[in-house]
DNA sequence: GATGAATGAGTCTTCATTCAT
DNA sequence: AATGAATGAAGACTCATTCAT
């Protein structure tokens, strides 16, 4: 009887999310017709709406899973015993979302985009989404508070704000990376040291 | 026909654009109608046709004034001959764009995440944006190079590599104000400064 | 400047139940598409919409019209001062009918078997079908009463009993019409008297 | 391929048509979808097309066999060899509607007025009960015959005005227990009986 | 015999745009 | 210049039916 496994269930979701994400990067996502999206998963209109309810549902779909997969990229990265320092930690984590970009045909950055428009008019995915930013703030955090006690960098600070400083540093390299071309990982690390290091001895 | 002034022209097509933002920043770009710029410009659908082509043209005129309008507001703080330092700096820059949200109606915030994503998928978007960041980005490195030699950060630094994280800080307090809430001006100085500073205030 | 008048709105307006109600009294109502409505109007899929909000909305216009039609042409029948005799009662009302549906052409009893149908699944359509029947009871149970008062019927009798009998009389025609074949008006009055002249013409 | 049983086969047939009956009263014959009946059958897609060749075939089975039942209901009264009188044999003859209304989950009155709707616009449909109401018209017609002759009416009318004078009361109480609630089987009678009886021995 | 996932033509509806007035 | 009724192509979604298993 060929009722479907809840495997080859999951892969044909994940089929539709995947052929969802490509039409939506390259013509945005409300601009995306239902039918551009059938068309990439090969499937019929039918089938695309046994797996979704309708648009609205696989976006917010699309936008869930863009959620995990990033989050699963960069976990271990923030969630180390001992942190990089904070040049190394840009350059890691930014070389994370590039290697992510190439190995698939998505590029991380403009869907990010993307997803946060959507999320200004869209109080399900602003949900999804703050929760997820809320997360990267405090982990930032729990890194700029290690970084403080190692000496990576002054330790006066106020860590929330620092780890508010520092989710601004990631978005903003998104932003700019989608807008004026891909930042490269070492540049971005030589920019935050240049901030952080090497007063030249201060009083001195 | 009675031909219209050049002033009486302009404001009709300011009347029209200021009703666009607001659908826009309320729904979406894509998922604004004619129709409902229309009503909340209280004008005819003719008349709207009167000023601009079509809507891809009335998208990317509301694009550009929201370039004009964002830069002349910030462009008095990035040339001042000496510029603020990096902690005062950040403070007055995010100042001037709450205290415009608060005059106007519309969030910049808001409206900026939304002006991103759309130039994901239009090109012309894309170009006048990148035009302005572009124009930003050396701006900042210019300050960048004046901290520099005053002594506000390391010398050592390449003045370009910090100018892209300066605008990355700038470009990700926009996207984190729109998702979780706007970030306090003070907050934000603190932050970079907490950054910097790597000695306890030894020199101030 | 064409702002259109009251009465070509509404000019319009019965244009498009006209071509409803032949499309809906060849096919059904619900099998009827919007598409057919739309070309046996002569009009656009958009013109339609800006007269009748959906497809719900112009049904239940289409039942209100029905009703407020077939109620303009009986109530002289039903409102005289002195009525007709049962027999010459039953034959005026159903000439009216006929008369009506040799004029249009609608078939009325067929009109009639769809919207009762629908107003079996159509809260809105019973409504309103039931209060005009309810009327119509009314209105019937005071002709019963002048009958009994005048000695066309034994007076014995509950009118308001009587009243749906004559109800039911004339519903039950209808069906018998639609279904077997016009029943002609005579018949009608023949078959009435049949049954109320219980002795062979006593007094007339 | 385990042939089935021709029991086996008529009962899934009646399971089918009875979900169907339960589907069409709630929500119209046309607003029906497949997907519903087989839902309410507790069967699968295929199964029903293995039993009847599609939508049509089952609307014309389903109407068949309302067709049946109702017959086989009301024949005992119709072939009685010494009828009820008038009055009574509304009263029986509305009864037993009523009793297999509330012994099945289905109202009779509103599924009648269902399927003469569908008659308007499905010739088979109308062919098979065209054929039913005419003999129910000569049935009636011979009970009016021993009517006439017993006494219980008026000698002098055409039988078969009368036979569709008193199928049109059925009808038409059919149509007005669907609008304006189930009228009791007493009231009809009585309704019957004050037209027909009791003129106050007028000229004899 | 039975299943239910898949199909795709068809449905209702919206909306950017035009044009007679 | 200005109006807004009208257009019709395109959109999201449904549903009767089929067929591989």
């Amino acid at each position: 009887m060929p009722k479907i496994s809840d495997d080859q269930r999951q892969a044909r979701r994940d089929q539709i999310l995947s052929a969802a994400w490509k039409c939506f990067s390259r013509r945005g996502i409300h601009a995306t017709s239902m039918e551009e999206i059938i068309r990439e998963a090969n499937l019929s209109a039918g089938a695309v709406y046994l797996y979704y309810k309708g648009k609205d549902e696989l976006i917010l779909a699309a936008i869930s899973i863009y959620i995990q997969e990033l989050r699963a990229l960069l976990l271990p990265l923030l969630l180390r015993e001992e942190p990089f320092s904070p040049a190394a930690f840009v350059r890691e984590l930014t070389k994370s979302i590039v290697s992510h970009t190439q190995r698939n045909d998505l590029d991380l950055n403009v869907v990010a985009l993307m997803v946060w428009s959507e999320a200004q008019s869209n109080s399900r995915a602003k949900e999804l989404l703050a929760a997820a930013q809320l997360k990267y703030r405090d982990e930032l955090t729990a890194v700029v508070r290690k970084w403080q006690k190692r000496g990576d960098i002054a330790p006066g600070g106020k860590p929330t704000s620092i780890g508010r400083a520092m989710l601004s540093f990631f978005l903003g390299f998104i932003v700019q990376s989608a807008m004026l071309g891909q930042i490269d990982p070492d540049t971005a690390a030589k920019g935050i040291e240049g901030l952080i290091s090497n007063r030249p001895l201060s009083g001195g």
